[in-house]
DNA sequence: CATGAATGAGCCTTCATTCAT
DNA sequence: AATGAATGAAGGCTCATTCAT
């Protein structure tokens, strides 16, 4: 039940209901139920098929580039494009917080619940390490930290789901204007401190 | 109810709900309604107090500081901080996505709750000019565009609720330190394309 | 909300469902939780009234009787008029199996459960104490152990619910007569072995 | 399905699912309903079996003794045996109340789990006729009434799956005091009333 | 200003059951 | 003889909300 992706990153986790879910599929709700064993076993999985999904496009992306600037940067096309556009499933890894899946109450859905947000935040970081190589291949001045820098320019693709509308830049254009404006300084001199 | 503003910025907004925001201050859910029409009410009052809080701080900063530079260094600073560490009702801004206050069902709730929406993003949309000032008075080389600029920046430090933790680097450092990456350039000049 | 007691004890706990309960009442299903966190929480209530019940209206009996056999026949006619006809609440004391309770799932409710578990078994083993006392006040002969005469005599009672029907001989006649045939000898001599 | 008889016997009908029953002989739930067109008519085939073959047990039994009391004291053995030990299929008749087979709502099913029900019941009367007249065979005292004693007896075994745990006594011991305790009187002789 | 009690819609989930294959 | 997939009703429970007091 993959339809579940687009609702999940439409609505976050919450909002997104399994009756929803089940009838956008033409089912009813009991029947998810037979293919997943709960909604956050759903989520794990839609969450899961996300990354796999981008880290191929990145990977392939990535690997057709030369050089480290041009690699990050087609990492980045690949990213934003995948974020935006391209997939449900990838958007999901933006839109649902991970601790989202966490129940409420005390107990048993607790632990079954921290369990997943862990699995979640772990698949996660397991995509970013990609992005970490990147950037340390990068040929950065000395005193210039490469944390700061992959999370500035991750944030800033991750935050675009609040605001890019389609019919504008297209998420090519804006993962390009990204990484030009961090490689080539942007201080034109003129001005002063 | 500054209550409300924790629990939404922890937990987001549906899974905030009215009886515990009512249990933090000792009260009983339904007492919260002599002060707020509705929880949507409620989040709206804590979203703008937030906004009005992180342009004060802004406004101030940005007042201290010389030249366009210093300007921009100095609003990131002070909306880091808010976002990451100062105050609740500036997380709530980050934290909550606006289409979560929109209620699933067909009604007068949804008509409600699709005017909230538009008041939310109008008051970040606000906010945001801020930043679009101070991008637009950057001495900027000629082929840079100011909007995806903002953008990288805005989303980059919006993002840092996800991985920022207390006990690493301060709010304040890594504000500079993003502002600093994307002034001067980044490629060292050693690296092909 | 002391109209469950009559749905437990009529259908059994499972059967038994909140929502027949509310609607007893008047009530909504979401109501009663109000009143109660739980469905277990509410037989818990219902289960120790009914023991409270059954225990005032036995020490009552007992303190009003004389001699041995005389305060057991008391306790007996007050613990079958209760089980039988007069109290709902007591009915489900034996209607109800204590792990009935207990959830299928394992986790939290399973651990609540399984503490509500012991409690009502505590409850019963608390009141069946009485029932201990009374027995080995009396004067048996050397070799006669009081546990399965007591056993038995309780084990009688309790399984009245299964076939007793108003309208016959009343609960406390019954009673009468499973202590007499216990007490006086049922052989006649007549027969052999 | 024997492994019916265990669910059924150990957790009561309503809390057996169909999906344990057939998981516990690697099936699926849908493959239950080749073999039994439905949950209650599985249990009237278990509760069928459970007294034929206590039936069988007691009748075996009986014909090995000779004179009222001894034959009586074989059937008790017999029956607690195998109410609490010897077979899953006798403990379902104790465990699980006729009434539980009964669906709550209105309609078709409540016709078949009313007469199912009466099924039930007349199965386990057509046993304890055997028992009538074993009690009724006893040499007793003119004005001492064959059924309460009956009643007694049976009860008293009967309820012994709520108490008995096994390690103790064994049943066979246990029946045996029951029938004793009742032959001889418990008086002694040294009580007043 | 706040409470106590209730509401009713809705949520996730379970379960007996069905049926084409 | 059994499975895989689905059904649909129901179940326990939650939650925003209401309202008399």
């Amino acid at each position: 039940m993959d339809a579940a992706a687009e609702l999940f990153s439409r609505r976050g986790y919450r909002a997104a209901t399994v009756r929803d879910i089940a009838a956008a599929v033409g089912m009813l709700p009991g029947s998810v139920y037979y293919h997943f064993p709960s909604k956050g076993a759903l989520l794990l999985a839609v969450y899961e098929e996300g990354v796999r999904r981008v880290i191929r496009r990145v990977d392939e992306a990535v690997g057709r580039a030369e050089g480290p600037w041009a690699r990050l940067e087609a990492a980045c096309v690949a990213h934003l494009g995948a974020v935006l556009e391209r997939s449900d499933y990838a958007r999901v890894m933006i839109r649902v917080w991970p601790d989202d899946v966490d129940a409420p109450g005390d107990g048993d859905a607790r632990t079954d619940g921290n369990a997943r947000v862990g699995r979640l935040v772990a698949l996660r970081d397991g995509y970013e390490a990609r992005f970490r190589s990147l950037v340390e291949a990068l040929p950065l001045p000395p005193d210039c930290a490469a944390t700061p820098l992959r999370l500035l320019l991750l944030g800033g693709m991750n935050w675009a789901q609040a605001w890019y509308r389609p019919g504008g830049d297209s998420p090519a254009d804006i993962a390009r204007a990204f990484v030009r404006d961090l490689r080539r300084g942007l201080d034109s001199g003129a001005g002063g401190s």
